[in-house]
DNA sequence: ATGAAAAACCGCTTCTATGTCGGTTTTTAA
DNA sequence: TTAAAAACCGACATAGAAGCGGTTTTTCAT
């Protein structure tokens, strides 16, 4: 009598690599069919057209591309940008660690900054310039 | 003749429901036993002892936890914050959508703090403040 | 209209990480 | 010395993703 897993939840927007080589593919160039997909993909892991249409599939089903039928094959694109979908995932992982402390959440965004890049603490101050001006801006 | 998976790479640190909850339970009160983790746990996902050695030695190998035996059995703790395995899963989360443009992870971590709360951001300033006078402070 | 070609559709297998646990061996402390 | 507690070992379960062959449907050119 084996417990059943209560089917997990972290990080409910994960990705395959193969759904995220697809949806790199459609940021690149929107609107392409599968086997156009297919032959986007790099050489050492070009999967099956069948293969390809389940992987289409399943990010239909999730969500994340839309297709219209254009002559005899659906045509895909992204219904999220890439910037979208880093910012949901970032929700994601912070849900997850939430430990209620915003300072915790705050000190990690800056810590990649900083890791990222010398000039990159300095830029973010300028995007949160921006971001307070179109914050005051909406409360008039 | 079915193609062999690179062994898929996608967030190398995601980790499930269980392996999270013990370290939830270890940074709550670390060093504790495999009994007295299980002990922690909410009592609808209470997991049989051996479930959590099992889990437990997953983590160890990880590197996640680190042990030591006091008296007949072991004592974990994190070997993690819970600051630092955030950070590392968003730097995940980004390695795997870096499209090149500082700004797109910049701006998401700007959303995401914009999401949050108003005060969010000029907490954020803040920690940038003081993170530039740590760097300062390296390079003399 | 019609038939070949292309794509969709269907159902199945494989793979991997995690969760799950029973049974056996080892360790410890009384 | 021995009973109990824990470690250790070897399974099986499950879910999401990747993978593909075979069949049916659609389309377009003739």
């Amino acid at each position: 009598m084996i417990k059943r897993r209560s089917s997990s939840n972290v990080l409910p927007n994960t990705l395959g690599e193969l759904e995220l080589g697809v949806l790199e593919a459609l940021w690149n160039a929107p609107h392409l069919d599968a086997k156009a997909i297919c032959d986007a993909m790099p050489r050492f892991r070009k999967p099956n057209l069948s293969t390809m249409q389940s992987t289409l599939e399943r990010l239909y089903r999730k969500g994340l591309v839309d297709r219209n039928k254009q002559g005899h094959a659906y045509h895909y694109f992204a219904t999220i940008s890439r910037a979208n979908l880093l910012g949901r995932m970032m929700g994601d992982v912070i849900h997850l660690l939430h430990d209620g402390r915003l300072e915790t959440i705050l000190s990690s965004f800056v810590n990649v900054a900083a890791d990222m890049d010398e000039t990159s603490l300095t830029e973010l101050e300028a995007l949160i310039a921006t971001k307070k001006l179109e914050l005051e801006r909406r409360d008039d």
